[in-house]
DNA sequence: TAAAACATCCAAAGCGCTTTGGGGTGATTC
DNA sequence: GAATCACCCCAAAGCGCTTTGGATGTTTTA
C-alpha cells in the first residue's frame, strides 16, 4: 500500500492525501478524518526512504562506536546508553543506525556517512583527549552531540558528561576523612578523556588534603573485572598495601572485592572499596543498602538526554552548542568504613 | 556532490557513471578507471535513500530489541551481540539499525518496518516460549533470523542458537559426577526460551542421575548480581541447604558467589559454582584459569553468524529455512570441586 | 562489400514521497 | 451583478539514484 494507491482508494490526489497525513490546514477536517480512517484501516506507512529522498532529512541518528583492534571489548555501559536514547528517539519517531568503525577509519567513515545521508546526526561515544572526531564533524557540518569531553580541543561542540573530575574528587576526599592515607586508583585507559578526569580528580583529592600520589597505587587498563582483581591483588601484596581502592566501573570494582577476599581480607574493616556506579541496570548495586559506595551517575538517564539535544541541534539549526554537566551521586554503601588502626 | 553533478564534471551521462560506479559490463574499462578516480577525488558517496528507492532495497538490517515495561533491564549480552553483527555488515556494507519496543506493541512495530521499508531483514532478540512474533514476520514475509528458538512455534523459521538444554544437562552431570546431590539452579525468566531449555536440561541431568528435582532450589528471575546474590543467600540459609549452583549468567553467578563468601563459606570446597558463560568481553573469565567453570559459548561468534545467515537469506529469498546450533565448551576453573563430606 | 554483431554510450522513465503553483467553487463584499 | 476572497483540491516537478530501450559508431562475418 502507497501513496498512490491510498489515493485512488480514496478518490482523492496524492497531494491531498499527503497533505492530511502530515496535518496541513489546506484540507477539510472531513477529508481528513475519511483519509486519516483509510490510512488506519489499510495499514498505510510512507516510505521512510522514499520520504527521505523528498524531504532531505533522514529521520535517523547515528551512532558510530569506536572499536580498536586491539581492543575488542564493547564497553559494557554502550547497551544502557543506547536503550535511553532509544526512549528518546522512538517517542521523535526517529530511527537509530548503528556503526562499528575501527579508530583509524573514523574520519572516512564520518565523511560517508555524511556523503551518503542516511542520517541526520551523530552522537559520538567515547571520546578520547583531544579527540580529532571533533575536529572532522564540525567541519562537515553534522550536528552531532559528544557523550563526555574532549581535554584540549577548543572548538566548540555540544556535549553531555558527568562531572567526573569532582566525583573522583569528592570520593578520595570521602575516603581520606574516613582515615585513609593509602588510596589506590584503578582507573580506565587514560588516554579516554573520562579516565583522565578522573584520575585529575583523584590527584587534587588527595593533594588538596596534603597527601602525595603514589604511582605504585595507580593502575589504568581496561575495566574488566580481571583487571580489577589482579591490580588489587598485586597492590595488596606489596608492602605498603592499600586499604582502599577508587574505581573506575563496578565491573572493575567486583573484581578488586574479589581479590580483597582472595587475600582473606574483609571488606569495610581492612579495606575500603569506593567505586563509580553507571547504574547500568542488569549490575545493580544492591537493593535496599548497596554493595559499593559509589558515585553514581545513570548513565540511561544520559543517554536520554544526549539524545534530546541532538534532537533539538537539528530541529534548530541555527543553534549554538549546548552542554550539559551532570552530577554523580555519592551513595554510601557496605563497602567503606574507617581506616584500619 | 551527486551523481548528477559527478557526471557533468566527467562529460558523461548519469547512466554511464552509475554503471560504471556499479561494475556493469558495458562501459569501457578506461571510462571506468575514469570514473572510479573522479569519484574517489571528489569523496563521492551515493546517497543511500535514493539508491534505496531505486533498487527496492535498504541496505540495512533492523535489530527489534524487546522492552518489557516491567523490566526495564537492557540484557548485558546485547552488546556483544550486536558487536559481533556489526563486523558481518560493515564487511556486506549493510547499516543496522535499532528500535526498541515494547512487548505489547510488537506486532504493530513489524508491520510498520515492514511498510515503511527501512530494513531488508530482521534478526528476532529474546525469543520466548511460543513467540508470536514469528508468525508475524512469517506472515508479513519479511526476511528474519532468530537469536534463539521458540519453543511450541511449528511453523518453519530460521534461527541460531546454543545448546542450552545439553549445556546444562552437561553441567548439572559434572557436579553429580563430582558427588554433589544438592545442586540449585538460579536461571533466567523462564517464559524465555533459553531459560525453559536450560531447566530442562537441569532436570535431565538430575533425573538421568537418580536424582529428584527439589523446588526450593531452582529461581528464576531477570538475571542481576543481585538476584544471584539473594537467591543464593536464602537457600543457603535454609536447613539441607544446596553444595552447589548452576547459574545462567556470569553476572548472576557473581552475585551467588558473594553470598558464598558473606556466608563464610569457601568456593569450590564448600560450595560449588556451575556457570553459562557468554564470554562477554567486558567480563572475561578469569585468565589462564577460569574463575569461573563454565559453560561456555560466545555470544559474540553467535552474532557474527546470525548476521551472515541473514545477509545469505536475503540475497537468495528463495533459499530455505537454516538453522544451527551451537554447542557450549564446559571449561574447568576455580568455582568447583568435590562434594563436602 | 553489405549485413550482422558488438562495444559504448545516452535520454528518459520510474522508485514513493513532498511541495510548488495554480484552479474551480461557493460565499462575501461593494 | 461583478469582483473579491476563502476554502479545498489537483497536476506536475523534483529529491538522487537505477534501469530500460535505444542510438551511434566500430568490428566481424558471410
Amino acid at each position: 500500500m502507497n501513496l498512490k494507491q491510498l489515493s485512488q482508494h480514496l478518490n482523492l490526489s496524492q497531494t491531498t492525501v499527503s497533505r492530511a497525513l502530515n496535518g496541513y490546514p489546506e484540507v477539510n477536517e472531513a477529508t481528513r478524518k475519511r483519509v486519516l480512517e483509510a490510512a488506519q484501516d489499510l495499514n498505510y506507512r510512507p516510505n521512510t526512504r522514499a520520504k527521505g529522498l523528498a524531504t532531505g532529512r533522514a529521520l535517523a541518528i547515528g551512532h558510530v562506536i569506536p572499536v580498536s583492534n586491539q581492543h575488542e571489548m564493547v564497553n559494557p555501559v554502550f547497551g544502557d546508553f543506547i536503550a535511553g536514547a532509544g526512549e528518546s528517539y522512538a517517542r521523535a519517531g526517529y530511527d537509530m543506525v548503528l556503526s562499528l568503525v575501527a579508530d583509524q577509519d573514523m574520519t572516512r567513515a564520518y565523511q560517508d556517512i555524511r556523503a551518503r545521508g542516511t542520517v541526520d546526526g551523530i552522537i559520538v561515544h567515547g571520546p578520547v583527549i583531544d579527540d580529532a572526531r571533533i575536529g572532522v564533524l564540525n567541519r562537515l557540518g553534522l550536528p552531532f552531540v559528544v557523550h563526555g569531553r574532549s581535554t584540549d580541543v577548543d572548538q566548540p561542540y555540544s556535549w553531555i558528561d558527568v562531572n567526573n573530575r569532582g566525583a573522583f574528587e569528592r570520593g578520595t576526599q570521602f575516603l581520606i576523612e574516613l582515615g585513609h592515607t593509602r588510596i589506590a586508583l584503578l582507573n580506565g585507559q587514560e588516554h579516554m578523556d573520562f579516565a583522565h578526569r578522573r584520575r585529575n580528580g583523584y590527584e587534587t583529592g588527595l593533594i588538596g588534603k596534603g597527601l602525595t600520589p603514589d604511582p605504585r597505587l595507580m593502575r589504568s587498563e581496561e575495566m574488566t573485572e580481571v583487571f580489577g582483581y589482579r591490580a588489587a591483588r598485586d597492590m595488596l601484596e606489596q608492602d605498603d598495601p592499600p586499604t582502599a581502592f577508587i574505581c573506575s566501573s563496578i565491573i572493575t570494582a567486583l573484581g578488586a572485592r574479589r581479590a580483597v577476599h582472595d587475600a582473606g581480607l574483609i571488606l569495610a574493616r581492612d579495606v575500603s572499596i569506593i567505586t563509580f556506579d553507571d547504574a547500568l541496570s542488569y549490575l545493580e548495586n544492591g537493593d535496599d543498602v548497596p554493595i559499593f559506595t559509589a558515585l553514581r551517575s545513570s548513565v540511561r538517564y544520559a543517554g536520554r538526554e544526549a539524545a534530546d539535544m541532538l534532537l533539538s541541534l537539528i530541529a534548530d539549526p541555527g543553534k549554538a552548542v549546548q552542554s550539559r554537566l551532570l552530577e554523580a551521586d555519592l551513595i554510601i554503601g557496605r563497602s567503606t568504613g574507617p581506616a584500619p588502626a
